[in-house]
DNA sequence: ATGGTTGTTGGACAA
């Protein structure tokens, strides 16, 4: 089973984009966020054309997830449980093949010491909630998305440039830890341990996807049954050098069947 | 050099 997730920036621009890599690729999930638009106006017949049902959880203009999946999908739940008044729409979780699969948009958080960086922390602890109670339940599950987090100097072009960044804060890696720590496994570090440079994120500005300043923020997160399936992972990075690209690659792993 | 770019939207705001 292939699972991608990919921080789209909006899917109206980029349906050209998702469908050429659902053609080209054939992953059994993907995992979208910053879909940018209501679930009235997403563009899914030309995603269900490729062989795909889709579920959403959108919003007009900011935020915004879905789930595509080449197999039937049940018990959908949309808004992370334990925080269903959130108003914005960040999370969306579907059982596909025996999997509990989390498509998450984790606020960005900047700029530090505002409002913004509060709610990043209050929706890491319920999404670590979350992930604990699944755990306790015994539930098999992964969770991708945009994690609005590089958990180390590694993930970083330039570690200094982020010292005051809510992406690189030590109050958002300790929350990741502390994710982490409950016994999942990150995909793609497991694999490759050692890779630098393996962005997932380059900025628009600064001319940086030519200078390879980027940042690894995208992440699918395994429990522990499931990470024993892991057999490969990868960031597809030349979806970056795509004419009007995302600022976002897609990041994958494949689970053994 | 406090800039630069993209998207939504129709002037800022978010990233």
């Amino acid at each position: 089973m292939k699972i991608v997730t990919w921080n789209v920036n909006s899917i109206k621009v980029r349906v050209p984009h998702v469908c050429d890599y659902l053609r080209a690729t054939a992953p059994d999930v993907l995992l979208l966020q910053e879909t940018k638009i209501s679930d009235d106006k997403f563009p899914a017949l030309e995603i269900e054309d490729l062989g795909y049902t889709i579920a959403l959880l959108g919003q007009r203009t900011y935020n915004g997830v879905a789930i595509l999946s080449k197999h039937p999908m049940e018990d959908v739940i949309r808004g992370l449980p334990g925080n269903t008044d959130d108003e914005q729409s960040r999370y969306i979780e579907a059982t596909i093949q025996g999997l509990r699969i989390g498509s998450l948009y984790l606020p960005n958080g900047n700029p530090l010491g505002t409002e913004k960086f509060d709610y990043k922390l209050r929706w890491m602890g319920q999404l670590r909630d979350h992930a604990q109670a699944m755990l306790r339940d015994d539930v098999d599950f992964a969770l991708g998305g945009d994690w609005n987090v590089a958990p180390e100097a590694q993930d970083l072009f330039d570690p200094g440039a982020f010292l005051e960044d809510a992406i690189a804060h030590n109050e958002s890696r300790a929350l990741w830890r502390e994710i982490n720590y409950l016994g999942l496994t990150e995909s793609f570090r497991a694999l490759h341990p050692d890779l630098a440079q393996a962005w997932s994120y380059y900025d628009y500005q600064r001319g940086a996807w030519e200078k390879n300043h980027g940042i690894r923020i995208d992440h699918i997160l395994l429990s522990p049954r499931v990470a024993d399936r892991l057999i490969e992972a990868g960031i597809d990075r030349d979806e970056r050098s795509r004419v009007q690209p995302s600022d976002h690659v897609p990041v994958w792993c494949v689970l053994a069947d």
